[in-house]
DNA sequence: CGTCCGGTTGAGCCCGTTCAACGCAGGTGG
DNA sequence: CCACCTGCGTTGAACGGGCTCAACCGGACG
């Protein structure tokens, strides 16, 4: 949902080093704060409704943020991957929620502990202000993305989005989520994710391990059915 | 884009009041760095790309924030009314274009004076963070509207929404915004938008004065055809 | 009066949805 | 060990809502 700032997802790979060169986590002011938890796949986070009393960082595995409508449609909102701070809300409840889409370790602050630092210390509070101002940004792109975009536009752009949030160096992309919660995040039916998918195979963008496990075979056609933004 | 709360929009329509048992305007805090500024109808206030030295508040008329894509593709991000506070960038740039859709007056305030008064009184900050969480939250809904709604569920939800936004207290609303402006908002072509909108008509929902003035004659049924969220 | 621009209406098409069948892997129980 | 079931993904066929293309309408303006 919102990613502190480039350097972060290194904290998910090892201890919270303070080394004087390094670019300082700005998550690390409230670090103090955090109790670890661990969720199990399909497990629920925080629910919608609940009380937003905490806000919550991943440590490592992946989530989704999403909405479950009355109609019974599914809105994902956000796949949030090890980095990604998420919950903290500005009013009492969370409009949202989030579940463990793999096994996940997650920080858990308290709401409480945040807002007092961010009442003290202008620089966190500015960094917040940034991961929700970005956060608002890549959401009005994703309306770029389901508004003008074909199917494979947009799983194309899922695939390589996900490959940059992930940060793989080399070409293998592990899909922990369904098709079921891919097609809920690109606002499509199961089938044409399957089907998008598949043209993609047959076109010689990517190819498949297992039904999960994708390599992204030719980076720079995938980027060319992507399209621009 | 981002509304400061409730009662703000009453300062479009009077000389800023500080009584005591008013609950204040957020934005006070910066009025004095204002300057005020006109422009007319199709007048860009600042363009995709521009630095982002000025962030900017409407005090009349309506504008629009958009961004145009390479393929000629336009999206409508916001439509902005009285009391909307944007432009306000945590990056150096601005990524969207806004527009005047009418004759709209905004008020203009220096980046710099902004982020200083935010370093230095944390209620500010917390007003800002507030507005932009807003935004990120009203991004998402519409995000479902945009993957899972109608046509005619579209238009009447951006009927309701508007009407509520201007705090109309009767049931005329008058459209500043053209067809295509409200295509490229719902993500449709104008068309079906004049198409939703007869049919909205047709079922006496609403009445057409003129082209561009409509009366929510039955808003009832209006939220009946909006359906949840 | 003619032109232009924005909006409305009509006809046909297309892409993604819907409905349905099938494949495949993992789990369970005889 | 195999038969069966269940859940998830893929593939096929037909449908339909919104898009495309095109004509028309009406008010503003020269």
């Amino acid at each position: 949902m919102l990613n502190a700032s480039v350097e972060t997802s290194a904290m998910a790979l090892g201890p919270w080093t303070s080394s004087a060169r390094q670019p300082r986590d700005p998550l690390d002011e409230i670090a103090s704060f955090a109790t670890r938890i661990k969720a199990r796949r399909g497990t629920a986070i925080f629910a919608d409704g609940d009380d937003a009393n905490y806000c919550y960082r991943i440590v490592s595995g992946e989530a989704m943020a999403f909405k479950l409508m009355s109609d019974g449609h599914r809105q994902v909102y956000e796949f949030l991957v090890p980095g990604d701070f998420f919950g903290y809300e500005t009013q009492a409840d969370h409009y949202f929620t989030v579940e463990a889409v793999s096994e996940v370790v997650v920080l858990k602050y308290p709401r409480r502990a945040v807002e007092r630092v961010l009442a003290e210390n202008s620089r966190f509070a500015r960094e917040i202000q940034q991961m929700t101002a970005r956060g608002l940004h890549s959401a009005y792109q994703r309306m770029i993305l389901l508004t003008h975009k074909s199917a494979d536009e947009r799983v194309a752009w899922f695939l390589l989005e996900l490959a940059d949030r992930t940060r793989n160096s080399d070409d293998a992309l592990h899909l922990a989520m369904t098709r079921t919660d891919i097609a809920d995040y690109l606002g499509m039916v199961i089938e044409t994710v399957s089907r998008a998918l598949t043209r993609l195979k047959r076109g010689g963008a990517i190819a498949m391990q297992s039904v999960n496990d994708i390599r992204l075979v030719d980076r720079q056609r995938l980027e060319l059915v992507r399209g621009e933004i």
